[in-house]
DNA sequence: GTTTGTGAAAGGATTCACAGCA
DNA sequence: TGCTGTGAATCCTTTCACAAAC
């Protein structure tokens, strides 16, 4: 969502031209609904987790024990992707990872320049959920000169001046944003000079792009304020500050 | 996202039983959708940012340009909560910040305890969306020994075994998980049992609470992936790792 | 017997378009 | 004239329920 640049449910229409590209492997099917791309990074999680415990197989019901979902809507986002399960007996699991991350195209292992290297940045750069689905953190830009030469993440901390130059090096395609909120515009504008055409946005700050460029963002509070939502709608009339009693909680 | 532990799409119904509540200042209308709900941050933000320069009201249309949205949803979404614009003129600033963070319930300043003081727990600590939410981190939790004592963000660090006391004592209803994937589950079921009924969860694993908790998920890789898909499906066919021309971009 | 894959039905959300008000 | 608020229409998503496949 979330969010998300296209607000949550916002969408992109997400839609395919021609019926015979030319690339022999990419099967022409329906194009796979925005609801279904927003969730497939969660059943990828759980397929990793599932993997790592040497689980070879997976039912629809159990995959959508794990995120919290319903099976008939797992079956039906993985359905978009083609039939990849077995009927009586479900999902092979490495199967399925693979198949999800070809389709979001995490299997090309992108290159990315992080711009920002505070506490956020840190977190971000030494992300392990990064690497394993194909992302490389390619350049680490920042223009505090107390962090420029620290190395984080094997990478050298570079001044923001040296942008242009770090996404031509590395061919990236795709920026991340963790600076305060004041820098974030100027970031932004010079990766779309630099010819980045998606970003990843983490700054507390609305960020305006020209047509062409994906921008996404992620606030760091935004689910916080979801849960307020909830919490308070449970809590109604309760004293305040006092966690309340356990019944008469969740709404349906 | 998006998304949240109820899956991008997954809602929780949000009904509201009564007609007549006790509380008279609870206005009763028909409930705020979910997916209203998931914008109302969006749009405090950008909100935010116009009370900082001093704007006094804005249209739908301009609130729609900032937010990446379009004018007619954000009228329906405004609409949720009464009639605060102005035919003719537009919304007032500040009454729609007030507005907003009433239903959101953020007027009531929760307290959060906060476990995992790693660079994200930092990053998380120090946070100004936070505080500018109405959040405030009554305490900071973490077993690692050499953080233990630490103040970070004018909180001293405690050791996990004093979680359950932490909880009482500041009385917070809602709990912030940034611990490595591995500690993510036993730190969950402390949460739960010291009787916080909302936890958020920054760990990379897939967690499972009790019925009544609600549990949402922030997955800092997950946008990334779906601007991956986007990305992807821009440049079939380019050549890999090289930034695509600006033509031919932007799905719809 | 079990579980997938999928039409069909139901339920929400978005967009349209305009009446109503400042 | 300008912009909100909202029914009505459209579009998208989820859920149901079952035939087909193992």
């Amino acid at each position: 969502m979330t969010e998300p640049q296209p607000l949550p449910g916002e969408g992109t229409g997400a839609r395919v031209g021609d019926p015979a590209g030319r690339d022999p492997r990419a099967r022409r099917r329906a194009p796979v609904p925005e609801a279904t791309v927003a969730r497939l990074p969660v059943y990828l999680r759980a397929l990793h987790a599932l993997a790592e415990d040497g689980v070879q197989t997976v039912s629809s019901e159990a995959l959508a024990q794990l995120v919290g979902s319903g099976s008939a809507k797992v079956r039906k986002d993985l359905s978009h992707l083609g039939s990849y399960g077995t009927r009586g007996v479900g999902y092979e699991v490495e199967e399925l990872v693979f198949h999800i991350s070809r389709e979001l195209g995490l299997t090309q292992g992108w290159s990315v320049v992080l711009v920002g290297v505070g506490n956020l940045g840190h977190a971000l750069a030494g992300y392990g959920g990064f690497a394993s689905r194909g992302f490389r953190v390619a350049a680490l830009l920042d223009d505090d000169p107390r962090r420029l030469g620290e190395v984080v993440a094997g990478q050298r901390v570079r001044p923001v001046s040296e942008l242009a130059a770090a996404v031509a090096e590395s061919g990236a395609a795709i920026g991340v944003i963790a600076t305060p909120a004041e820098a974030a515009q100027d970031v932004c504008d010079r990766l779309v000079a630099a010819g980045v055409t998606s970003i990843l946005n983490f700054a507390p700050a609305v960020l305006q792009v020209p047509e062409g460029v994906d921008l996404r963002k992620v606030d760091l509070a935004l689910e916080l304020q979801i849960l307020s939502f909830h919490q308070h709608r449970r809590t109604r009339g309760a004293l305040p500050g006092q966690a309340p009693s356990r019944s008469a909680a969740v709404p349906a």
